[in-house]
DNA sequence: TTTGGTATTTTGCAATAGTAAAATGCCAAA
DNA sequence: TTTGGCATTTTACTATTGCAAAATACCAAA
């Protein structure tokens, strides 16, 4: 039993999970539970499972299954070892699109060919895409790319979505604070804040900050403004993934992120509301002034 | 030459698209052109020309092509008479969805078998599901449903989220108003409070409601608005097109409508994104109050 | 009941070839 | 140059079969 991309890829969610949990050593891993919370059935899970085992992660208990045994932090490896050829594959087609190598119409057979990809890896890669929505099917035959985020003009049109949807979706009338998430992410930033951001990379420091900011979306309950925000940050992403961000702006909002996570866990949401703002309108100028003067690929100030 | 699927689609646009330019008898249809408008090759375009030219709809020019005739308006049928599978298909499944008839979790086997689709229909039907962003890919095998517009909690979602991009999307900096886009709305709104709106269709009135306020949203020039609401609309009419509208409420949203589009051309848009808001928010709560006593799937005061 | 073990069924990907349809390149005429 | 006619190339859908992997059903033990 190979382990394949489902399964490497459960057993590094199970690991991640397990790291997160931190249960005590001889916990025993329910085999159901596991792929119900996965989305998948046993099959895979146990094959994971198997996996961890072999490479010493977990034990056995006495009557079958597998348990947890007291793995010090430092040897849940992060699992990235197996390199997920799927979204390797998706940055290139996505930088080589934004440093237009790629033409605007493209047909299958072409991108097969040039990322000498299987009928079903392209069919994969061309859902994910089409699902955020930077490809279209054209009437006949073929695709077409559509605009991304390439000008600057894209890029502040995208914070001036998120200056209108994340302060009003703060004040929804279904808006219910989950504290558990949100804590979290509080204390990521304030570590952050307290030196960390000076050694995290780029792309580390970008998810921390677009998880807070949908941790806090994700309050208001109301999937409109949820999905909204997820789409503008997927396409974020791709844009910023190339660049490297100047922590002497980012970590000044990470200050500002503490000290809005604290407004909303005191339930002062109508402060919490008009800081957003403030905050979000801050990053976007901070964008501007910074791009302005350098190339458009340039250090962004960034993250949120 | 059988016609094509994408044949007759194209000579339903062509038909379409002369209808609204009404060109003079004798014009010649150049098939680049029309191939470029329409983003297909010739071939396409040139075989459905020859079906409109068998149809007796267009006349061939003395040195080849196909020229416009004189035609009086009645005879540009409504080319709906290839109903188009795909597309009924589509519906079926939304309408199959909200009736619950279909679990949550599906196989593609499933769907296949159930529907009586090959493979290359079901692909193209669940690209298109994914792309609308109601369905997703489980990590091993099958599809999930995600939750849709099934509730009156997600519809009143559904108008908080459009109250707050809408009338923020008049005051986009970048705002440049169409004209002749918004004013062969505000005339089809016009002749719709003239009378015609008793006549007419609830599907056709609803295209023709968010065709406007699409209309309206695109002069913004911002992408991720316009996405935002086209996304909106596209699950909205899902619900929608299951409800016969209520004329004696919709009729007072397009007088709305009208009064909207002259605040606009007038270039009032402080004044316009007002009204926007106040013409949003009474729509919404007359769904609340319509909905509230009646079933949730009997009559919608509805349109925008 | 809950759980893991095992066997069985089902799924969906891969590879292939054939084919209709769409895209494209070239040419001649206006 | 623009345009339509025509021929050729390319694409992607269909329909196979085989197979690995995922889902599922059933059973026994705790």
């Amino acid at each position: 039993m190979q382990p394949t991309p489902l399964i490497s890829e459960l057993a590094k969610q199970i690991a991640e999970h397990l790291r997160a949990e931190n249960p005590q050593a001889g916990t025993r891993l329910v085999e159901r539970k596991l792929a119900e919370r996965f989305r998948v059935s046993r099959s895979p899970i146990r094959s994971a499972l198997q996996l961890l085992h072999t490479q010493g992660m977990l034990g056995v208990a006495g009557s079958g299954g597998f348990i947890t045994i007291d793995t010090p932090e430092a040897s849940w490896p992060e699992q990235e070892s197996i390199p997920n050829n799927d979204e390797a594959m998706y940055l290139r087609i996505a930088q080589d699109r934004l440093d237009n190598l790629l033409p605007e119409r493209v047909t299958e057979n072409e991108l097969q060919r040039r990322y000498d990809l299987t009928r079903g890896e392209l069919a994969r890669l061309l859902r994910r895409i089409l699902s955020e929505g930077w490809i279209e099917r054209l009437p006949g035959h073929g695709w077409a790319f559509l605009p991304m985020l390439t000008s600057i003009e894209a890029y502040k049109d995208s914070y001036r979505f998120r200056l209108t949807i994340e302060p009003a979706a703060i004040l929804e009338p279904g808006f219910v604070l989950d504290r558990a998430p949100l804590e979290a992410c509080r204390q990521q930033q304030q570590r952050l804040v307290d030196g960390e951001i000076w050694s995290v990379s780029s792309p580390a420091l970008f998810d921390m900050n677009s998880k807070l900011h949908e941790a806090i979306i994700e309050c208001s309950r109301n999937s409109f403004f949820i999905d909204g925000l997820k789409r503008v940050d997927r396409l974020r992403r791709l844009m910023e993934y190339r660049q490297s961000l100047d922590r002497r702006y980012a970590i000044i909002r990470c200050r500002e992120h503490v000290e809005l996570v604290d407004l909303l866990l005191a339930d002062r949401r109508l402060d919490a509301s008009k800081f957003m703002k403030q905050h979000l309108s801050s990053v976007s100028v901070e964008k501007v002034m910074n791009t302005a003067g350098t190339a458009v690929q340039g250090v962004s100030s960034g993250d949120d």
